[in-house]
RNA sequence: GGCGGCGUAGCCAAGUGGUCUAAGGCAGAGGUUUGCAAAACCUCCAGUCACCAGUUCGAAUCUGGUCGCCGCCUCCA
């Protein structure tokens, strides 16, 4: 008998979309938790309500972790579709030529957020085999059927259908479904697995050939392939925004259910939308804004990233110049806690400090176990900044105290990365204006003092006087 | 029209039957500290949870209705 580990002690549950109830989580294979992300499609760089969803499943994905099981991820790129090949068409590129343009500013964006790494990310143009066969096999069981060279899934032999949406297929608006015209579904309301090419498109070597003949794949399989390839036929979290619901996510589960006889995943997160003067965000409205325009501003990731996380993942997150600035305020709260305690470099420890980082990082984790209430986790957080800068101003926190409050931060910025990095300045011409100003002030030459602190703004450095000495830093974080 | 969701202070936002005389953040007011500046600390800032009716010993939390807003059903994602 060995000694099997204990299982992880907590309390981990989400509020599954299926079933609409919070549901403690329960993993397939206690050694690895499989998640898959629907993640961009490559036709031009996403703007943050993508974000929103790829921030959310990155905090799923590190709660997850800190509730102790390994996560294998997967976020899929979709590299083919309408979107991407009207997009290449319009920028006059080969449509390989302009996705890889995309999917690399994507990566780059992931970085600048803060995102953890996926363990892949599948491009839908190398997985069309994996959808011709799970097609083929819709079409030899019956679920699928070729007209005028598309395939098409026949959603009436799925009784399913509509389940994690709550659509009633006979409720489902059809003069307002799309382009009658220009399918030839036997119900419109069927989804397209593979649609026959157009000329031009055969002409630029987009198409595929099968025996339907030259075809490209529709976006609702190719998130099923992938999600298959590299996670197998049930994942245990699916992680998308609300707008994929219907019919994206319904669609995934008419396939992947009718070929397996199972539901692709145990849980579904889905994150909300990123709105803009109470409307969504989106490229076709006009109001989207992407992770360059910020950093244009002069905004960084982390800021950026807190943002999206400052709010319930579920709730929607409403985008404003103001709102931005303000997390950006509650950060620098942070901030200034931590270069606090950074800066502390002696004093004697008090014991109870013990019991504060106790507390908080207990409420902090139940509260993110508890459906990634964040809210409630920062509550936690800047409950005990307070309780630390208040024994900073009446001295009462050691050195070894100040450690085991970092310490407790660097553990809960597992699951936030929103920590400030550590700020190396070796501008010796800074380091020597502020050597001067101090020496200013010592013999109490205030004008000269003001003069070199001007001079040190200049250069875009803030001074700070404490009671340990100055300390200075970039003014930008 | 169908389906899903939301409505808590100036703003953002937790809390979903008693510990709520309602967290936390932003903004604001006064004070302490400070050569200046920055930060910090202290105090104040919802008699009330869209509205109405009901259930209950007890409701922001449950039920019914009303109003308002958002999303999906089409583009967008």
């Amino acid at each position: 008998m060995v000694a099997d580990v204990e299982p992880p002690e907590t309390h981990l549950r989400f509020l599954d979309s299926f079933t609409r109830k919070l549901e403690p989580f329960v993993p397939i294979k206690r050694e690895e938790v499989t998640m898959y992300t629907c993640g961009p499609t490559v036709h031009a760089v996403p703007h943050i309500g993508l974000y929103r969803r790829v921030v959310v499943a990155d905090l799923v994905r590190r709660t997850v972790e800190l509730s102790g099981y390994p996560v294998k991820h997967v976020m899929n790129i979709t590299d083919v579709d309408d979107r991407t090949i009207d997009a290449a068409e319009e920028a006059g590129k080969p449509l390989m030529e302009l996705t890889e343009e995309v999917r690399v500013a994507f990566m780059a964006d992931l970085e600048t957020l803060r995102v953890k790494h996926a363990a892949h990310y599948p491009q839908a143009s190398a997985h069309i085999n994996d959808m011709v066969d799970l097609t083929s096999k819709l079409v030899d069981r019956g679920f699928a059927y070729e007209k005028l060279k598309s395939v098409y899934f026949d959603i009436g032999k799925f009784s399913d259908y509509g389940k994690l949406s709550g659509m009633d297929l006979e409720k489902v608006q059809l003069g307002a479904t799309v382009d009658l015209d220009r399918y030839e579904k036997d119900d419109p309301r069927d989804f397209t697995l593979f649609k026959r090419s157009t000329l031009g498109e055969i002409k630029k070597g987009l198409g595929h050939r099968t025996h339907w003949g030259s075809v490209r794949p529709g976006w609702h399989i190719e998130c099923a392939a992938m999600a298959m390839a590299h996670l197998g036929e049930e994942v245990d979290i699916h992680v998308g925004g609300v707008d994929l619901i219907f019919p994206h996510h319904e669609n995934e589960i008419a396939i992947c259910q009718s070929l397996t006889g199972k539901r692709p995943a145990h849980t579904w997160i889905h994150s909300g939308l990123v709105t803009v003067d109470r409307g969504k965000m989106s490229r076709a409205a006009g109001n989207a804004v992407t992770v360059q325009d910020l950093l244009e501003r002069g905004y960084t990731g982390r800021q950026v990233r807190h943002f999206l996380l400052s709010t319930h993942y579920r709730q929607p997150l409403r985008f404003s110049y103001a709102a931005l600035d303000a997390a950006c305020e509650a950060l620098n709260r942070l901030d200034e806690c931590v270069r606090n305690l950074r800066a502390l470099t002696k004093g004697s420890s008090y014991e109870d400090i013990e019991r504060y980082v106790g507390d908080f990082e207990h409420a902090f984790s139940q509260a993110l176990f508890d459906d990634l209430n964040v809210s409630a986790a920062f509550a936690a957080l800047f409950q005990l900044v307070r309780c630390v800068n208040r024994r900073l101003a009446q001295g009462r926190l050691g050195k070894s105290d100040a450690d085991r409050v970092l310490e407790a931060l660097y553990r809960v910025d597992a699951v936030l990365a929103l920590m400030p990095g550590e700020e190396a300045m070796d501008d010796q011409h800074v380091a020597a204006l502020v050597r001067e100003r101090e020496a200013a002030r010592e013999v109490g030459d205030y004008a000269r003092a003001d003069a070199l602190r001007a001079e040190i703004t200049a250069q875009g450095v803030l001074v700070e006087d404490t009671p340990q000495g100055p300390r200075y830093r970039r003014q930008s974080n």
